[in-house]
DNA sequence: CCTACGATCTGCT
DNA sequence: GCAGATCGTAGGG
């Protein structure tokens, strides 16, 4: 069995969030919600956001008060609300002053399948448990209760359990939902593991 | 204060 | 394939 570390600051504190959003991939999102079993699962696909350049951030040139969390120092989380019902979970990164981040958009399960399963309201396992950023949040118990959390403390952390992922596995796109960007919604932001089964 | 709408998902046609 | 759910946020009056 292969070493499992939770992911150290300096992983998430440097200023170019694109390679950190390809590197995040094959890392092991976990949680431990309320004392229960821990979930977790294997980020297959994720998309970058630049507060600096990019049309398609939330807090792309504005300072809000929801956006606030993005512009302090990477290795937190944040979480907003969508459409009135999904919590939607970013990785927070760059230094403080730098708003950029993660968006998280699949997990493959691995630990505490039965708990995500009742969280889903779901009886068997299907990529429909963890394949989309509004699944894997509920599935994980992520809600924006944890907004701005620290990502290694002991409710919720990245770990990264010594898979290799190769340059060649990874494949690139627009971001799903970003039309509204213009120009920026060209930007082939959003990566995923080829021949993966867990990607929306 | 008021209004419009979104980094989505589900269920029904 | 499409409409409805459902509410915080941002921006305008």
């Amino acid at each position: 069995m292969s070493r499992s570390k939770i992911l150290p600051k300096q992983f998430y504190r440097r200023d170019d969030v694109v390679s950190v959003s390809r590197e995040l991939l094959g890392k092991v999102i976990c949680t431990r919600i309320d004392g229960k079993t821990v979930t977790s699962g294997i980020i297959t696909e994720t998309e970058a956001y630049c507060g600096r350049n990019d049309k398609a951030c939330h807090a792309y040139q504005k300072r809000t008060p929801r956006t606030e969390v993005m512009y302090r120092s990477g290795g937190i989380a944040y979480v907003y609300l969508c459409y009135g019902i999904h919590h939607l979970f970013n990785i927070v990164t760059n230094i403080e002053g730098q708003a950029d981040a993660v968006l998280v958009r699949a997990i493959q399960p691995v630990d505490g399948t039965g708990l995500m399963l009742d969280r889903r309201g779901m009886d068997a396992v299907s990529p429909k448990l963890t394949a989309g950023p509004g699944r894997l949040s509920q599935a994980l118990g992520i809600t924006t209760d944890y907004n701005a959390t620290d990502l290694a403390e002991k409710t919720l952390w990245i770990e990264d359990r010594g898979l290799d992922i190769s340059e060649g596995e990874i494949e690139a796109s627009t971001r799903i939902g970003v039309e509204y960007a213009g120009k920026d919604a060209k930007r082939p932001w959003r990566f995923y593991l080829k021949e993966n089964a867990w990607v929306s």
